[in-house]
DNA sequence: AGTATATTGCAAATAATATTCATTGTCAAG
DNA sequence: CTTGACAATGAATATTATTTGCAATATACT
């Protein structure tokens, strides 16, 4: 969790980066902002957004959240995550260099998060070798959690 | 470009595969597997593969389409894949230990492809520091490729 | 041949997302 | 202030990819 002063400093700055391509912090903008501030690492769907969007801004419509959420892709504000669970999910960008990735469980379909550099090394390597200039990637890892290799276990024996 | 011997080979472990779990290569099944040994490392949409399917057996049906999609890619015959273009696409699965990523460019679309092993050290770190058994892995890099690298020095000068 | 079962094509249903359009909000210039 | 230009919004509608129900068909096994 972030504290309300770093948080504050945060949507600042995405407010700058918006208002260089004469886009606005519209108080919707802001609640679905707000919402995914709170939110971090939880991957929401659209559609749990505009719920929680609603508490805030009552009034707010489906195509708004979807509008802003390709706003937010667009000045990589978010990033679009799919799971391959039939719909987007959503989470603040991070810097470049410490993004995290994505521990898909097979079995229960949970999503954790773990982070890495290892990364930044196949980066360098991709530039080298295949003449190709790299600026984000996304890595996601399946196979089964903690608890789910152990409900396995429990079969076995 | 796989020898016609090797094609056979391949398409015969496919239907044993198949058959352990009491499903048939029907010929619809077949032309469309044939398609998708014909277009490696094609990246081809549903709808692709629906228009070239066609060709070898023009009165398959969309949905059989889907369906057979979707019954490859629960026997690990196919890798569904999403660049973020509004549609899945699918590509003939590989060998664990040799497994290609894809690069994408931000600018033409276009996708090319790499191979790299050093994925591999990674799977093994996140097995002892996240308790998370891995089976696969999904990785994209998003960035500028040869010509469109070439085209942006173009302006600057 | 006969039966059980998987598979198919078609049409209709769904679900996520995009778009149209009339209305509203924002803000700088007069 | 008021006006004008234009971005942003909400509601309803359209679009798109994908899925499903179902009756008809194909297939494998006895």
């Amino acid at each position: 969790m972030v504290s309300e002063e770093e948080k504050r400093q945060k949507i600042r700055l995405i407010e700058e980066k918006l208002k260089e391509k004469d886009c606005k912090l519209t108080p919707q903008r802001k609640a679905t902002l707000d919402v995914l501030i709170e939110n971090e690492s939880k991957h929401l769907s659209t559609e749990d957004i505009y719920q929680l969007v609603k508490d805030k801004y009552p009034d707010i419509g489906l195509a708004t959240i979807y509008r802003t959420l390709q706003l937010f892709d667009n000045f990589d504000i978010v990033k679009k995550l799919n799971f391959n669970d039939g719909c987007y999910r959503y989470e603040l960008s991070e810097d470049h260099r410490h993004q995290h990735h994505h521990l898909i469980c097979l079995t229960c379909g949970n999503v954790y998060e773990f982070d890495d550099d290892l990364l930044d090394q196949l980066e360098d390597r991709i530039e080298s070798n295949n003449d190709f200039q790299v600026k984000d990637h996304m890595v996601k890892f399946f196979g089964y959690c903690k608890d789910c290799k152990e409900d396995d276990n429990e079969k076995e024996p």
